[in-house]
DNA sequence: CTTGACTTTGACGTCGCGTCAGGGAGTACA
DNA sequence: TGTACTCCCTGACGCGACGTCAAAGTCAAG
């Protein structure tokens, strides 16, 4: 019969790791005193003890552990078994989200020394809802902003004056563009979210459901003229984060005033795979 | 001027994390209606919350990642390399940490499957406290109990003597035992631990310091015949676990009936260090 | 004006104990 | 027998980052 602090120093844990053992039942005192309270331990119960802490060293909960030593006998060798194969598949996980972690912190210190510290830090992995999108096209010379604004400022016009003869309530304004073709003239799609409104397409005017996929997603702040930096900052990072583009990039203009350039918030977002 | 849904939905959180965030300081809402309390959000404010995911992902603690913000401009260039920095020492000791538990947990396994299951549970590493030993000793034909057996019986009764004419406290019972010679005799130390009493030594009773080692330690329980599996269990997992013996081995009697065998409780104890 | 979606504050739960606080119990010494 | 010191008890809060109710107020649409 050992006293719960004399126990506590063969089995290296504290009196209060003792009593909580007691508590949630794992490890219960011998004998308990009915008068003081007082708990006491027998020496056998050491090997129990040093059972839960080698599987508590494992990582393995408080409440898992109690079931495998209530059991005991022939039938939790099998829980056993299962416990420790679902450890292992854990720790495996886990070990692979720390390497993730470990490269996306080297790589932001990476980006500190170059000195662009907000680049990659605005980049995110997310995933769109899918949105219903009323959308005219027309065709750029090539990617760029003196390229597709032109094109925008007309293609803007049309889906807008739609709007209002359609009496359409539009959400926000989203942009997408195909594959530059052999030219380099790229079709770019203008257009707004809809909802879930039913409306009828004109020869300009076509209503598509853009799906939800993973994106790469970026924060453009100012004007548009310098989002090509933002776009870059995109790929760059998922070159370097084991992704590849999957589709076509999309643009939502999230805040668009026309007399203040410099406070309009893009969202770039860029579909992408595991590489 | 975002509702706190609207605004939850952009940065793709919860409104709950918003409210905890602006609870604790990290972000707080653009705007809160003075009458009915509901918070509102600039957009402008979604590439905060972005910067502000990006380095809870990366495991950084909320606490840190206010002060960085707090401190937002040339300061905290500085502050944030060093807890990226820090964020790396980390995670990296806990990959190792982890793959420490994956080879454990695989280890126990493996032990299951050969049927062993007890065997390993029962050995751990822990750091002895130091202790002052009487003992005595004798010389054993080798190892193995039938030859330590009768010389055990020999010393405990010159010690037990020893100790009843000098009015000793005894503490518990510790023996150790020296490498074999050339000839495969074993010298055995038997005593037991006198705590800070002050004692003569005599012919055959010496005073001894056994230091404070790490050493890894298995409960043995029931007769001594068999005590050779404990050891050898224990020596395996050394071998297996990445150590080295690094000295001789102890055992400590915490319950010793003599008329019981089948209730002795002893711990083998074997001093270890990085192999 | 109702309905339903959204919002507020407040509070508890999570996990494995560490760490008080206030008070009883055991042991050694005068 | 008093006292001092150590050990033990129960009960409670704290940690970290929210999830998850609950009760009640607010907003926009029909």
């Amino acid at each position: 019969m050992l006293s719960i602090g004399d126990f506590a120093q063969l089995g290296q844990v504290s009196p209060r790791t003792l009593r909580h053992y007691g508590a949630v039942g794992i490890i219960k005192p011998a004998h308990v005193d009915p008068a003081t309270g007082y708990r006491y331990y027998e020496l056998q119960q050491l090997a129990d003890l040093r059972r839960v802490l080698v599987l508590r060293d494992l990582g393995i909960g408080l409440e898992p552990i109690r079931e495998l030593l209530q059991t005991d006998g022939g039938v939790s060798l099998e829980q056993l078994r299962g416990m420790l194969r679902l450890r292992q598949a854990e720790i495996s996980s886990s070990i692979v989200e720390q390497q993730d972690r470990l490269r996306r912190v080297a790589e932001l210190l990476d980006g500190l020394e170059k000195g662009n510290v907000m680049r990659t830090t605005d980049v995110g992995v997310r995933v769109t809802d899918p949105v219903r999108v009323a959308e005219t096209t027309g065709v750029a010379g090539g990617y760029g902003h003196e390229n597709i604004s032109p094109v925008f400022e007309d293609r803007l016009g049309v889906v807008w004056r739609w709007a209002l003869e359609s009496g359409v309530v539009p959400g926000i304004c989203v942009a997408h563009y195909d594959w530059p073709d052999d030219s380099g003239h790229v079709v770019v799609h203008l257009g707004f979210d809809i909802g879930d409104q039913s409306l009828n397409e004109t020869d300009e005017v076509r209503i598509i459901e853009l799906p939800a996929v993973q994106v790469a997603s970026a924060i453009h702040r100012g004007p548009l003229v310098d989002i090509a930096n933002t776009f870059e900052s995109i790929v760059h990072w998922i070159e370097t984060s084991g992704y590849r583009i999957a589709d076509r990039s999309r643009e939502l203009y999230h805040e668009w005033d026309p007399d203040n350039p410099a406070l309009r918030i893009t969202e770039l977002q860029v579909p992408i795979a595991r590489a």
